[in-house]
Order: structure tokens, then C-alpha cells, then sequence
DNA sequence: ATATTGTGCATTGTCTACAATTAGACTAGG
DNA sequence: CCTAGTCTAATTGTAGACAATGCACAATAT
């Protein structure tokens, strides 16, 4: 059976962009998106782009004011980035205990795949694609783990932290990191995954 | 100066509703829920009820398919429900760490007010404004430490907590557990609120 | 009889128009 | 010069109409 053709609606493809725009750091904190603006940039009407800007901003990129509108949110406090790298170290190293001794073949070879685009990503020096292809290797392992439920746990978590990265911090190590927790896996060695994903989560 | 008179969102308003009705048992598990429907009910278009639905979904309360509409989210699995509640701990003891010393009389005034809405909707026997109160109470704590950026990451933890009691636990401890709490931070007791936040949390 | 294709209905997705609210400029008065 | 008040333009919130999609059932063919 043929993997099904998923068609990506609208207002996810818009979220992915944006998202992209607010970690690359194009759209910086403080600046106010404009509904009409999106919408005529995307070339829809502003129902979908209001749909986005509720999302985002449940997901904490953006900051939304009654009757104001929404513009991108600050970074975090040091503090609160300190425990948002705590929860997601724990979100994940929950996914791979659960994942222990469940992984099929074509599991291992997605998380080859996505460890390819990562470094295919990085050797080209595409750093707005190397945070797409780390952050989907992360969310492939939880997704398995905990389904949608853990997902939209983490995903917050995830941009949250990395909005405050902002090309700053670039894992040249990410290809040996990410290569660890699949070998762990592989052997189903969940101490080693564990360590790999606290070194890999910072 | 007068505390001003905030003007609650229409749209905030039907997802307390919905909220409710879903921790209450009201709204059960894999029920559907019809956007004509809800709109009537309340009085408006579906605008603003496709908004509800979206920040419901992000919480992780209803699950939407794509073209086919949203329903009732299934109750968590024993071992996330476990991690949730850990997650939950960690915040919440992390805002009682920042919270040392920071609070203003105004401040426990409030602390006060919302346990003694919790002990009388106790006495009643009001569970769902039992629960409302008990989630404000904590919700202060969060949003005095972390603002919106740690309610947001919280939120969605205690809802898809309190999905799983469905009116079999009812707390009876909990004012003695709320006053604890409240005492430690009066004392500027870090230890003694975290074990009885970790009491309270379960 | 079974599988497949077609049709109708119900529901969600999107668009346009309008109402409500806000921020900012501008004016008048002290 | 500064403050308070009012007006206007821009933007968000809401409503209602239309388009697209999916599901259930009926019709047809093998």
C-alpha cells in the first residue's frame, strides 16, 4: 500500500511559512502582523489568516490583543527558557522509552531520510531548512511515541525555544547527535538515547 | 484606581462554556460537535465558533479533521496522563520558586478570595465551579510567575488532566491543600509549597 | 452477490461586506 | 507648553452567502 498522498491545507502551509518567517528571525519580536497584509500576501482571504494567527499565538510566537491585533512575541526569559528545555528534554526522553523495542524498519528509515535532509540542509547552509528537518527528526520520535495528544504538547516547547536561538547557535554536531539517538534506538539502549537527547537539547 | 472593568470575548466566553462542559462529563468523549449548532446556540456566526474550536483543538480538548469537523478528544493514556501531571508539577513549582518573595498583600488578597470561592462551591456541591475555582487558583500562580508564555504552555496540561477525572475525584482536601500552599508562600517557604504543590497535583 | 460508480445531502472551508473598536492626529482651552 | 477631548482613518470582529469536500446510499455492471 502506497504511502497516501496527504494534501496540506492552506492554513497549515501558511503557519509552516510564518513559523519559518519568526524562527529565521525575518519576523522579529514586536513586529505586527496585519490581516489584510497576509492575506492579500498569500493570496487568500483574511479567514484562513485569522485561523493561522490564533494558532501561532497559542503556540506562544505570537501575542494577540483584543481588538488590537497580533505581533511576535518576545524572547524568553532566561529562566523560562531554562525549564522550557527542561520539559522538552522530558517530553522526549518519554518518547523514547515508549518507542523502546517499537520501532519497525520503515520507522528507522524515516529517521534516516530526515537525518539526510538535515545534513544535506547544513552542508548547503540552508540554517531556515536545517531547523525544519531537526525540528520534524524531534517530532517524528514523539509524534510515534504519544500521537497528537504529545505533539501538541511539544510543539510549543519546541518554537518557544527555538525562537530565542535565532541563527545564533548552529549544532555542528547535530549530524553526530541525531545519528546517536537512531543508533540507540536501533539497539534499543534507552540510557544512551536518553544521554544523546540531553546532549542533542540545549 | 479602579480595577478595570475587563470586557470578556465573546469568543472566550463560549470556550469557558465548552471547556466546562467537556471536563464535566457533559460533553463526552468522541461526541462531534457541530459548528452550525454550537453557533445558534450561543447566538452568533460561525466565525467566532470556528475560533473556539481551534484554540480547543491546540489544547488538546477536541481533535479536528481536516473537512470532516471536531470532536471530543479521548482521555489521555495512563502513562501520559503521568507525564502530564509531572509536567504540570514542574511548572508550577517552578513559578512558586520565582513567586518567593514577590508577592504583594493584594496579591494573597486574591489567593484568599479564589480559595474561599473553591471552599464554597465545595460546600454546594457545585463540582464544575469547584473546578473552575481550583484552576484559577493555580492559574494565578502561573501567570503571576510566567505570564501569558508559561499559561500558555500550561493550560492545555490541566485541561487534559482534569478530562481524565470526570467526577471521580473529588478532592476533598483541597482547601486544606490551597491554604498549605498559600501558607508556604506566605512564609516564603519554597520547600513547604512544593511538596504541597506536589500534593495538590496528582 | 459483490464491487464499483454515481448522486444527493450535510458539513466544513472560504470569501465579501459590514459593524465595532482602537490608535493617533488635531483642536481647543487652560 | 501642556492637557483633555473629539474626530477620523485604519484595523479587527462578526455576519451571511457561496464553494468545496466528504459521507451515505442508490444504481449499475461484472
Amino acid at each position: 500500500m502506497r504511502r497516501s498522498e496527504k494534501v496540506i491545507p492552506v492554513r497549515d502551509q501558511i503557519a509552516d511559512q510564518l513559523r519559518s518567517d519568526i524562527i529565521s528571525g525575518e519576523l522579529a519580536p514586536g513586529n505586527k502582523l496585519n490581516e489584510q497584509g497576509l492575506a492579500t500576501r498569500f493570496g487568500v482571504s483574511r479567514g484562513p489568516i485569522r485561523d493561522v494567527i490564533l494558532q501561532l499565538t497559542k503556540e506562544g510566537l505570537l501575542v494577540t490583543k483584543s481588538n488590537v491585533g497580533a505581533s511576535v512575541n518576545e524572547m524568553l526569559s532566561p529562566s523560562l527558557q531554562n525549564l522550557m528545555v527542561d520539559i522538552r528534554r522530558r517530553i522526549e526522553t518519554y518518547a523514547v522509552r515508549q518507542l523502546k523495542g517499537q520501532l519497525a524498519d520503515e520507522d528507522f528509515e524515516a529517521l534516516d531520510f530526515l537525518l539526510g535532509r538535515f545534513k544535506k540542509a547544513f552542508e548547503v547552509g540552508d540554517f531556515t531548512e536545517v531547523t525544519r528537518a531537526d525540528i520534524e527528526f524531534h517530532k517524528f520520535l514523539v509524534d510515534k511515541a504519544g500521537g497528537q495528544d504529545l505533539v501538541n504538547l511539544w510543539y510549543p516547547v519546541v518554537f518557544r525555544m527555538r525562537m530565542n536561538y535565532k541563527r545564533i547557535d548552529t549544532p555542528k554536531d547535530g549530524v553526530a547527535e541525531h545519528q546517536a539517538i537512531i543508533d540507540a534506538l536501533r539497539n534499543n539502549d534507552v540510557t544512551s538515547a536518553t544521554a544523546a537527547l540531553r546532549a542533542n537539547i540545549r
